[in-house]
DNA sequence: TTGTATGCAAATGGTTTGCACCTAT
DNA sequence: ATAGGTGCAAACCATTTGCATACAA
């Protein structure tokens, strides 16, 4: 990529020398992050960049919707790069902290089934947990030796 | 109720006075609370039950599975008192922020199309988040007046 | 030039913990 | 008798904020 594109994770705000460290620091990241393992991954790079610039570049990365905060891991907030448009939901490998997207498993009958109850529904949270394809493999490994 | 129905919200744990005054406090809220809305509940009764004693009754309330954390709200976790017995979710209204249940939205078809991307669900969170029948009511009464 | 971003450090606030004392069982 | 519960206060820790300075536009 180039850097231009690291436009796009902060909207229309101004790019400077954190943000672009912060944006490339967010890439390399292969599934979910806390601010903290983000913070880590920037200061290796840059190491004069605060804990509050990166805490303050994430909400306005998530307000642009270049982010977005797929539940929390030991009270700290879990953030993934969304290159996924419109509405969908976040498969959490909890072996890796992989993240993957899908779409939204709740159909019309969902809302009718609720309206049943006399209670409108106006937004949900999803998130399935589990284990990717690598991290299965890996623990039916392990399994016998282990135990469940 | 009688007294020993307190014992449950504990399991199998001793049942004090601070516990059977938490038990009380939490019987008597209609929908989901903030574990700081329950110490002051509790401390209208109870004034010298610390606000430790309170968290840890949470714990172990949560942990015998007589309450249920349902998400947060202003960063405080929300809990609500859960009657229903097995796997189902929650309806969280925004207007009164109490809570109803409600039956698994998920069903065999989402399991099979998230298998497609070589992903094995072992848990699920969904939370649906709107208006109850009376904030519905009260709602669309001053819809006009405030707009938006 | 000027409004926005940054860095530092202190503040905030929910939640947990250490410890000496108390009490249900 | 004794494991487990309590109250207090301090510790923790993620996140936010105040403020003077630096910089992108």
């Amino acid at each position: 990529m180039n850097a231009n594109e690291n436009h796009s994770h902060f909207g229309d705000k101004r790019l400077t020398a954190p943000r672009r460290a912060i944006a490339a620091a967010v890439d390399r990241f292969d599934g979910a992050f806390t601010v903290d393992e983000l913070v880590d991954a920037v200061s290796a790079v840059s190491p004069s960049t605060g804990t509050a610039t990166v805490y303050r570049a994430v909400g306005t990365m998530e307000a642009a919707g270049s982010l977005e905060r797929v539940g929390s891991r030991d009270g700290s907030a879990l953030y993934v790069r969304c290159c996924v448009e419109g509405h969908h939901h976040h498969l959490v490998c909890t072996g890796c902290w992989k993240v993957s997207h899908t779409a939204c498993p709740l159909g019309e009958e969902t809302t009718q089934q609720v309206a049943a109850d006399s209670f409108v529904v106006t937004e949900h949270e999803i998130t399935l947990y589990g284990l990717c394809a690598g991290c299965a493999a890996q623990r039916s490994q392990t399994e016998d030796s282990v135990g469940g």
